[in-house]
Parts: C-alpha cells; sequence; structure tokens
DNA sequence: CGAATAACCGACCCTTGAGTCGGTAATCTA
DNA sequence: TAGATTACCGACTCAAGGGTCGGTTATTCG
C-alpha cells in the first residue's frame, strides 16, 4: 500500500526507497506547503542527507508527481467502482460520496496535498485536469439523479456537485484518524480540538450522507432517524444501500 | 473598503498606498500561494519596482498579516451581527450561513488566503487561532439549536459544524464573482468551467442554505420544506438559477 | 573472498528571492 | 520658489535552497 516495495531480501545496503521517501515527501508538503517545504526537511524527515535523497528521485517535482498520483488513483477507483455495478443512480451517488470519505480517511496525507495543489507548474495543473475529471463525472451523476427524479432537481447540479465535494473534501481540514497509526512524531499545531477527529471513518461517512442527503432540518413528525444512514420512508424505492468497506 | 484610504487631493507624489499593495499581494498570494509568490510579482502586478513596495509596507509578512485582518474581521462581524439581535436559534444560523456565504464573495480574495493558511508563521499561527475561535461560535450554535430542537440530534455538533463551515468555505475553491468587478487582467487557468461560477451571490446562498437545511433527497409528497430560506410552493420553482451551459 | 548492488555522504555550484541604501521625481502648501 | 511630503528607482547584500559530483559503506549473490 506504500508502495514500500517488497518485504525483506533486497539486495544492496539496506535504507530506505523510492517509496519513503514520497511518504516523507507527502508529510512534509501538507505541513509546510509545497514551496515552503525544503528537500532538507525530507532528507531530515527520513535521517539522511540531502543529497541521499535524490539518490531516489529525480527532484521536488517528482516527489509531488508520484504523491499527486497515488491520490489521484485512490479517488478515480472509487468512481470507477462506483458506477461499473448496475446500481442505482442514488446508489451510484451514495457510493462515490462513502468511497471519496474512506478514501479521504485511507489516503489522507496524499489527498490534503492533491487539494491543495494550484496549477503552479505542469505537473500542478496536470493533476488539476484529472481531478476536473472526476467533478465531471459527479455533476454528470447529479445530473442523471435529477431526471431519475430521485433527487430534488430544483438546484443547479453543477453547483450542487460542488458543494458534495467541498463537503466531503472539507475533512481534509480537520479529521485526523484515530491513533491506530504509527504517524512517528509531529509537533503538530493542526486545527487539532474538540473531540470530532476521534470519530470512526464508518460514522465520519454516516454523517456527511445524512448532512447532504437529508440535511440539518429535523425530519418531519414520526419519521425518525435510525442510524443505518437515512430515513427513507414513504419516499421512492429502497435506494440508499448504506453500502461502505 | 478597499483601506485604498480616502479620495482625492492627498499630500506628496501621486501612486500607489498601503490599501493598493496589499490589494496586489492578496491577488498574488492566492494566485501563486504565499510561499510562491514574490515580492517581484507583487511589484510587477502594481508597475513598480520591488525596492517601492518597502516604502508601503515593511515586508512580505505585514502584507499577509493585513489580508488576514481584512478577511477575520470580515468574518467576526457576520457572527456579531448574527447573534445580536434576539433572532430564533435557527434564525441565527441561517444568518451565519448566509452572512458567510455574502462575505465570501464580497471578499473572496483575501478569505481564500486566509483558507489557505497553515500555521507556518506566528503571523499565520495567529490567524488560524482568531479562525478557530469562530468554529467554537458556530459549534455553540448547533449545539444549542439542536437542545432547542429545531435541528435534528442525532449528529455529532462538532462534526456538523465542521461541515457546514466545510460546505460554505469550499465556495472558494471554484465560485468566481460575476464579470461585474474588475478583476484587471488574469491569464488564470483557475478551475474554470461550466456556468456555474456565474450564479449570482443571492441565488448561491439559497443553494448552500438547502442543501444544508434540507439535503438533496426530494422532499417527500406533500411534505413541508417550510419556512424561510429554501424554496418551496408544492414542489420545485422559485430559487436558484439551475443555469448550465 | 570478490563482484555486483543499493544506499548514503560532504562539499560544492548557482540561481532566486527578501530586504537595504542612497538617491531621484512628482505633487501640495506656504 | 522653498520646503515638506510621498512615491519611486537601480544597484546592491546576503542567505536559503535545488541540484550536482566524486567518492564511501553496507549487503547479497556466486
Amino acid at each position: 500500500m506504500t508502495t514500500t516495495g517488497n518485504a525483506s531480501a533486497r539486495r544492496g545496503r539496506p535504507g530506505h526507497d523510492v517509496g519513503a521517501v514520497v511518504d516523507a515527501g507527502i508529510r512534509i508538503f501538507t505541513e509546510r506547503g509545497y514551496d515552503g517545504a525544503t528537500m532538507d526537511d525530507i532528507a531530515a524527515a527520513l535521517g539522511i542527507a540531502k543529497s541521499s535523497v535524490y539518490h531516489h528521485v529525480s527532484g521536488k517535482e517528482e516527489i509531488l508527481r508520484r504523491a499527486l498520483n497515488r491520490a489521484l488513483g485512490a479517488l478515480e477507483a472509487v468512481f470507477d467502482h462506483a458506477t461499473d455495478g448496475a446500481a442505482s443512480t442514488t446508489g451510484q451517488l451514495e457510493s462515490v460520496v462513502r468511497g471519496s470519505v474512506a478514501t479521504l480517511v485511507a489516503e489522507l496525507p496524499s489527498v490534503t496535498l492533491l487539494l491543495r495543489v494550484r496549477g503552479n507548474s505542469d505537473t500542478q495543473r496536470a493533476a488539476l485536469a484529472r481531478r476536473r475529471t472526476l467533478d465531471v463525472r459527479l455533476a454528470n451523476l447529479v445530473i442523471q439523479a435529477q431526471s431519475d427524479g430521485v433527487i430534488r432537481a430544483d438546484l443547479d447540479p453543477h453547483v450542487v456537485a460542488r458543494l458534495v465535494f467541498g463537503t466531503v473534501n472539507s475533512l481534509t481540514e480537520w479529521y485526523r484518524p484515530r491513533a491506530d497509526d504509527h504517524v512517528g512524531d509531529q509537533p503538530d499545531h493542526h486545527i487539532g480540538d474538540k473531540a470530532a477527529q476521534t470519530a470512526g471513518a464508518r460514522d465520519l461517512a454516516d454523517t456527511v450522507c445524512a448532512v447532504i442527503f437529508d440535511g440539518l432540518r429535523v425530519p418531519a413528525l414520526g419519521a425518525v432517524v435510525p442510524n443505518g444512514p437515512v430515513p427513507n420512508g414513504a419516499v421512492p424505492n429502497g435506494a440508499v444501500p448504506s453500502v461502505a468497506s
């Protein structure tokens, strides 16, 4: 998963490999920003000299490129997986939302980096272009869901698509995974506060879906909101598989 | 509003003033990122020499500080204004959302900059701290609304507050005001696409409120979708441009 | 053991970019 | 016109940071 390559028994002198450099790079880039980060920072994070980093990668930009590829690949897989099966339109929509949340949590560092890219270089512009195709795919899904009558049609689908992605993507601004993952050291002054960030990935996806699909307003009368993401009651079909994984 | 100072008749040689430098700085910073931007870039944007910039400000960081102050002041005003009157809790909540959208649109450049700050310096950390107090105020509003029974109580209020801000703040990622405002030149490769960004600020706030408070799911038959913001009527109509292209 | 392999290092080059300095050019006021 | 005021400029300093180079060290394979 970390591209760290095979397990044991590698040939020459033991040490770091490309994957490790990219991992460190992602961490440093998200902490200090791509332009604010230095190759020395990355080297220091790995405990090696700056010149040694160049043994693994051709330069700063390659680290960024590899990092963005990782994030984009994961997100594209979410869409591919959500739209290949013959799920209903809302099923696909929810699958995309839940899949995106899951990916964000699993690949938090690289996705965070991706979302901060602003197009200052060819590498960054290429990543933005790939990101945009995901926007389009989501927008198309929204449009289709509207014409299917499964989501309200009184809102501009492009704006809706933006808001949905915006809501999901905003997780990178505050969500921090449970202290299961290593993480190593990090002074990190983040936004770190309240309980919030200890929520499990599953609960998180439930909450995101609840807000996006049903809103904050208290559901009318009888219909209570069971946890299993959403209610539904009279409403059309049994969509909303609530799947995950 | 631009801090550009008084209108006519100023003493010495005519030219730019601090406000102009800050305006240019905000534009450059949001385009290239704070670390990626150079004082030469800012000077060039103003059509003066780099050394002249230092006549107006003490350095790069002062430009950033002034820019962040502008954004923070505007956002804090939204909360102050929303919570001073004796409005209902939901009224306050919606007022904050609408006010934030309006501020984002009106002060798009500086707010965009604020949202990208990561705490790499004292200036940035101070701004983050001020931002955090806004998060807290919103979370408290959500908590109160929940105990008042006006919004669903089955969701973690802190997570909800984050998602609400996340949704609103994500506007800076794609919304571009109508071509009324000057803007001057800008090669800008932004995210620029579809019609979306031409939506008026009012419609935009309507859509954001609609999604946040009522969700995407199509409102049940005769059901409500009552009060203030959102569309209403039997089903669709009214609000939102829905345009495309 | 010796060769191949892979990771690592210190010293160095060179560009970029923040900030400084000693002036010069317009404009208003008196 | 003199002086005050405000904006502007070219040439400079200095440090940081991306990248290069010629080696050195630790392991595995034969």
